[in-house]
RNA sequence: GGGCGGUUAGCUCAGUUGGUUAGAGCGCUACGUUGACAUCGUAGAGGUCACAAGUUCGAAUCUUGUACCGCCCACCA
């Protein structure tokens, strides 16, 4: 490793073969002496391709494993993969249907091999992609939520949660998707706002005595009509409450009954009731003994309880049919426009069906209460906080949790039915059965699966091993951190935590990160179908891992959304690139100044540098490493990413390079001395700045720390020690020093830009009436302030120093004064009205803070170190104005 | 319908308990190939902090209202 660097920094030729290393030194994996930390990866489906919402989440979590891994924790960032139930199986009869099959032509054993095939083939794609991120998760322990260990924990927990009565088997109203033909959960059918109608019906009364109006906003569900209700106070309809209507179009006879649930404020009051439609619906038709029609097919087509003329049709092509006829017959009072929600379906987006249906579910209620308890009481910690105020508001609001889906790739729920009439018992079961444990007749295996969600709620604790454990389990749950989008706070999130509380008695995790979406220029998400999507590993290949997640990481406040342009990755994604080659060629300065050994910075030792051999340059420095050290790991620690991410890149650009470099450069090059000295001191702060920005740009730290003297070979930046704050290299005498010589460089160069002095030509300059911070920069960083303003002679001068009118001026905050004596380039016009908006911007400035100042309510009402600080001001500011009108006066400027 | 966020420079965003002459990066302008870096350097332009009222000695920051954007929840059919 000790050939010269490339001027660029080239990401290709390092990232690959360096994860590479990492993962043979085993370094991803917890060593399992030290206290542990956890992430738990958010298990992407197993079939998905990497997207930038999974760049963004696994940088993230990448931030925080490494932080912590170099803090002396015994990190475990375990991945995973979820069999994704719905999603899966969608792909492959997507792929079937290529062939002009379904999965009933192949039956359910031919299709699940099919489906395994298919996995097999791609499932490590996401996995192989997650790696060029330069995650650093444990390859050696990975779980996939279908695996025989899963499969065998999922059935303990089923059989477990059944035994104590909290998974039940009932008729219920559920969301039902006819496009996946399967049962969801609320949380799968996705509430959408649509702009729809909302049709009033006349239903005559069967006595022919008049007619009820009622509104609807699916007239074709009228087919399964079972009633119309009223509420019982309702004057209007008082003595119709026990009559009968006959339904138009199906022609049935059906009453009018009085139910407290509806509203009597809404519509015309009067309600149609379709219990085998609607929730409630089903509801009030259950109270009053009311039948249930279901009158359509699982593909949502109406079914032979329609009408004949209705048989077969599509759900919507009824709902205009209904209507016309309702139009036809003179029944139909009005339309209206009319704006609602309407679930859709989580995976593909069809319009979900309420229907009534044999589910299983999970009894949420008594599940939810120590999980709101667990927020209540500040266990858990939601970042950003506000998170935690809808984690508690659907917990309060916790409806049972539909688990059984019409699908065959998943989980099948173990349960089995005797086929024996006469018992008929049911039982959930650990083991396959083949016989009814009760009669011993033959049994049937429940046909339907489980929730994708219902095993991957379980992976905290069932990754570890779980109901066994061989060590890991105990040591490793529960865990710390679980980082994710919002969009599932309950699909999972939530799940995790109920889970968790109930079969190992403690939160499986304590910070919740929910981060933002990623999102393009018009906000809108990121989406394969929008076609506004950005490919990670394209982003990689063009700029690097590095680059992708500083930019992802430094643009990420807490709680805010991403905003990348698909359209131009370069705006994107060039700062990330850019400081990653600036950070090379600091390296590369550095150690191409190198010669032979480096002095350790040290106290008294022989050969160490020691706090006497630094100059004002080299303390400051320090004391900017110092204060950078605290902030990122300030920003590390409270999980303000950005804010850590942006101090590393400010010290090592701002400081580091565009002034601690250029001060000791004279030194490296033996033109002064002291080059030992700023070499220890170059390595030591750029060493620190390394770690500090190893978390977010791993491959180039580490690959620019292993060249720095002293690394013994092998010794890696992933495991080394996080950087400690020095108090000793704290100096704010420094700090004000070095910041007083930048001022008075930046005043020169200033004026030479502004009168376009020739970057080859050095000036002269004078610094006059200078406060006493001015003063000592001038005595310890005199030659750099010439160097850097490339002026011949700065002179220290007294209040009348030799700034005639053929010269330009500057005012520093503290009213010391720079002039430079510019001959003929001087534009006495140019310079007037220069330091005449100066001058007036700071008058402006003045009567203000006067004004303030003079006010009787300020000065006695504002605590006195205000007032003091406000006074400082002011005189520092007239003082500034008084330099200024000086040279106006002497420049003959008109006032 | 209920609840919650946001609105700061052309763009993406900081601004921690009210006290700055309101900041950064990108973009833009001018100049520049100085022995790490043109994926660079130096300098500069650019904002009545969405709007209105209020509290206060003092508001980008606190209160209320308005407008627009977004998120979560919701069995008014």
């Amino acid at each position: 490793m000790t050939e010269p660097l490339a001027p660029q920094y080239d990401p290709k030729t390092v990232e690959a073969p360096l994860y590479r290393w990492w993962q043979d030194r085993h370094l991803f994996t917890p060593r399992g002496d030290r206290s542990p930390y956890v992430i738990m990866m958010p298990p992407p489906n197993v079939t998905a391709q990497l997207h930038m919402g999974h760049g963004l989440n696994l940088s993230v979590q990448d931030v925080m494993i490494r932080f912590e891994r170099m803090r002396g924790r015994d990190a475990l960032w375990m991945p995973g993969t979820d069999h994704a139930g719905i999603a899966t199986q969608n792909v492959v009869e997507k792929l079937l249907a290529k062939e002009g099959k379904t999965r009933f032509d192949l039956g359910r054993e031919a299709f699940i091999q099919r489906v395994e095939a298919f996995v097999a083939e791609t499932g490590s794609t996401i996995l192989e992609q997650i790696r060029s991120l330069g995650a650093s998760c444990d390859w050696e322990h990975t779980y996939y939520t279908l695996s025989p260990e899963l499969s065998a924990a999922v059935r303990e927990v089923f059989v477990s949660l059944y035994e104590k009565g909290l998974i039940y088997r009932g008729k219920y109203i559920i969301n039902w998707c006819p496009r996946c033909l399967t049962a969801l959960s609320n949380e799968e059918a996705e509430k959408e706002e649509v702009d729809g109608q909302i049709w009033r019906l006349r239903y005559p009364l069967a006595d022919g005595s008049g007619q009820i109006i009622v509104a609807t906003t699916r007239p074709e569900t009228m087919l399964g009509d079972t009633a119309v209700a009223v509420h019982p106070d309702d004057e209007r309809y008082a003595g119709l409450v026990g009559k009968m209507i006959r339904l138009p179009v199906v022609d049935r006879l059906v009453p009018i009954v009085a139910d407290a649930a509806v509203d009597p404020a809404f519509g015309t009051g009067a309600v149609k009731l379709t219990p085998a439609h609607d929730p409630l619906d089903f509801e009030i038709a259950s109270r009053h003994g009311l039948p249930a029609i279901d009158v359509m097919t699982p593909d949502a087509r109406i079914n032979e309880a329609g009408p004949e003329r209705f048989q077969g049709l599509d759900r919507f092509d009824a709902r205009k049919r209904v209507v016309a006829e309702f139009e036809a017959a003179g029944l139909l009072d009005k339309v209206e426009p009319h704006r609602h929600a309407v679930g859709h379906c989580y995976r593909c987006d069809t319009v979900v069906e309420p229907r009534l249906s044999d589910q299983w579910f999970v009894k949420m209620a008594p599940l939810a209460k120590p999980a709101l308890e667990a927020y209540r009481d500040g266990t858990l910690n939601f970042v950003p906080e506000r998170r935690g105020t809808e984690y508690a508001l659907w917990m309060e609001n916790i409806r049972d949790w539909c688990i059984s889906r019409q699908i065959w790739w998943g989980h099948r729920i173990p349960v089995w039915y005797c086929d024996n009439g006469s018992c008929g018992a049911m039982t959930a079961s650990r083991v396959d059965l083949t016989s009814c444990p009760s009669c011993g007749g033959a049994v049937r295996q429940d046909e339907d699966v489980l929730d994708t969600w219902f095993s991957s709620q379980l992976v905290p604790f069932t990754s570890l091993g779980w109901p066994d454990d061989d060590g890991s389990l105990s040591r490793f749950y529960p865990g710390h951190a679980l980082v994710t989008a919002p969009e599932i706070l309950f699909f999972w999130v939530a799940r995790m935590i109920m889970s968790g509380l109930e079969f190992k008695g403690q939160v499986p995790f304590t910070t919740i990160y929910l981060h933002g979406t990623v999102r393009d220029t018009q906000h809108r998400k990121m989406s394969k179908s929008l076609g506004n999507g950005i490919d990670p590993l394209d982003v990689v290949e063009q700029y690097g891992a590095d680059a992708l997640r500083f930019t992802v990481i430094a643009g990420l406040a807490v709680g805010t959304d991403v905003i990348l342009d698909p359209d131009d990755l370069e705006s994107s994604f060039s700062t990330g690139r850019n400081f990653a080659n600036k950070l090379w060629n600091v390296g590369r300065f550095i150690l191409s100044n190198l010669d032979g050994e480096v002095r350790p910075i040290g106290s008294s030792a022989a050969n160490a540098v020691i706090r006497d051999e630094l100059s004002v340059a080299d303390r400051w420095i320090l004391a900017r490493a110092e204060a950078t050290i605290r902030e990122a790991t300030d920003g590390y620690e409270r999980l303000r990413l950005n804010d850590a991410a942006n101090a590393v890149y400010r010290f090592l650009w701002n400081d580091l390079a565009d002034w601690y470099l250029e001060a000791i450069k004279p030194r490296l090059y033996g033109d002064q001395p002291g080059g030992d000295v700023a070499r220890a001191v170059a390595v030591r702060v750029f060493d620190q700045a390394l770690r500090l920005l190893h978390p977010v740009m791993p491959f180039i730290t580490e690959t620019l720390w292993q060249r720095l003297p002293g690394r013994t070979d092998g010794e890696s930046l992933m495991v080394a020690a996080w950087p400690v704050p020095d108090p000793a290299d704290a100096d704010s005498v420094a700090l004000s020093e070095f910041g007083a010589a930048q001022d008075v460089i930046t005043a020169i160069r200033s004026i030479r830009a502004e009168y376009q002095v020739p970057p080859g030509q050095t000036v002269r300059a004078a610094l006059t009436r200078c406060g006493p911070v001015v003063t000592a920069a001038f005595q310890s960083l005199g030659p750099m302030m010439h160097r850097l303003a490339k002026a011949s002679e700065i002179t220290l001068a007294g209040e009348d120093a030799g700034n005639g009118a053929a010269a330009a001026h500057a005012v520093l905050t503290d009213g010391s004064s720079v002039t430079v004596p510019l001959g003929d380039l001087v534009d006495t016009a140019k310079e007037c009205a220069r330091l005449g908006q100066e001058a007036a911007r700071l008058t402006q400035a003045i009567v203000t803070l006067e004004q303030k100042l003079g006010n009787e309510q300020f000065v006695s009402r504002a605590p006195a170190a205000v007032v003091q600080k406000e006074r400082e001001k002011l005189a520092s500011w007239q003082d500034q104005r008084a330099v200024l009108d000086d040279k106006r006066t002497r420049l003959g400027c008109p006032s």
